[in-house]
DNA sequence: ACTCTCGCTTGATCAAAATCAAGCGTGTGC
DNA sequence: GCACACGCTTGATTTTGATCAAGCGAGAGT
């Protein structure tokens, strides 16, 4: 599919591109392409060898894992936010497995060329290395939340992070099915369901995606988010794990995530 | 304290630098100096604003975090590896805090001279985005065989990676103190030990450090190492998380974590 | 030698989370 | 409308891991 000039602006303006200088832009994106695909669709395995960078314009896509039958999901990815980035890097195997959440629009940007582009433009260089930078530390909060919280406190500061991206109001929609969500939180469905329960006793009342957060100061002692992984501050649009990843200096529209 | 040629050329041969033109390396190293410490300081704690990065030429130093009076080590770094790249290139805090595990020798590098000699030279900044790539997935790994293991498979596993990085020796030397080992692996100190004992039934015989591994085929049956998760074919000297990281492209000898 | 500390182990108990098994409610397709 | 599937919830049970409390044994200091 050809790439329009509108989506061609939306990735210009992206922090990974911005600073990059014009051949190294058309490089990065000579032989690139966009591709439309429905929700549910595999674009990726485990183990597969990464061929392109995939930049989402539209939708949403889950990255996952499994091993031994048990599968759990690594992160969420939001536009516009590119993924894979570390095996297109390394020109190796992807570890994690991509597939769709919604119907989506990713633009397919050839391995080899970004990494010429990378090698021909030191700017955009060292973009990509605050990209990277920012998603390892993404990761870093993700295993800290993993390693130092219990489930209901994960989940009551996956609350708290949403209500501050959704603009601060003290109702909340949940972006996803509460099985996606309970796999991203490290989770069974059933336990979700009962840590909402606990929660309720800080005053937080579900009904189907929409959550009221009655008591803020109940749920933020219970939860004690903190700037070392929690990153509300960020840009809106990116989830990583059950935290947020991290932009390069305060800019603007998340390109993000492995 | 003065940097020796010794220091220099080991620094130079690491794969961070190799590829470095001469005026970028001297650029980064300008103004850095070696520094020792004894076992147990604490070189940066969580939160701090990051000046240096750390290049670890001997010794060992762990990389922890805590929340809720709770504390987890994410990585223990080995000789020669840097830490806290990530925070260094975005000019941030550190997400985690840095500890001598043993008398070490640091060579510490002004994050800015870092920066500055990565746009400077495309193919160091190049050299940096791999390292960083290499990183973030080391942490996926992590990330994946805590969300995916109970406890006994990240041990099995974590003996599994251990016999191949000593030399494929059925007889093992634990590296760490179990306490460290223990949080490493996110347990506490008495579940290792049980979990030790569990794995006798693997064959596994415990005498301090000194770990035997009698029947193999049993203890892979029960941890079933994967490529994806397990990094048994990396560079000998690096620990991260459990699993351990991967090098830009086959290159021995590891500069890596954060 | 003697005690103290410290790292480790072991057992008993407790809490957290996974699993198993219904059941409920909504939406879809027939 | 009716049956069915599906996502979610709830309860009962089991498993896993954390916590509490001794105790053991090797090494350090006196």
């Amino acid at each position: 599919m050809p790439i329009r000039n509108t989506e061609t602006s939306r990735v210009r303006n992206t922090p990974l591109f911005r600073g990059a200088n014009d051949s190294a832009f058309a490089m990065a994106l000579s032989g690139a392409f966009l591709q439309r695909f429905p929700a549910g669709t595999t674009l990726l395995m485990e183990g597969d060898s990464v061929d392109f960078l995939y930049i989402l314009l539209e939708g949403a896509v889950e990255l996952g894992a499994s091993w031994k039958s048990k599968d759990t999901t690594l992160a969420i990815i939001r536009p516009v936010s590119t993924f894979i980035l570390a095996a297109v890097v390394l020109d190796s195997d992807a570890l994690m497995s991509a597939s769709t959440l919604e119907r989506s629009e990713i633009l397919m940007v050839p391995g080899e060329s970004l990494r010429r582009a990378m090698k021909s433009d030191a700017n955009f260089c060292f973009a990509v290395s605050e990209e990277l930078a920012g998603c390892y530390r993404g990761l870093v909060r993700s295993v800290k939340n993993h390693k130092l919280r219990d489930s209901t406190e994960r989940l009551a500061n996956y609350l708290l992070t949403q209500r501050a991206r959704q603009g601060g109001k003290d109702t909340i929609l949940l972006p996803h099915e509460k099985r996606v969500l309970a796999s991203l939180l490290g989770m069974t469905p059933e336990n979700l369901s009962r840590a909402f329960a606990k929660l309720s006793a800080q005053g937080v009342s579900v009904d189907g995606a929409q959550v009221q957060l009655g008591k803020i100061p109940a749920l933020e002692r219970l939860a004690r988010p903190s700037p070392l992984i929690d990153n509300h501050y960020a840009q809106p649009k990116n989830e990583l794990g059950e935290s947020h990843i991290e932009r390069g200096k305060g800019l603007l529209d998340g390109v993000a995530a492995l």
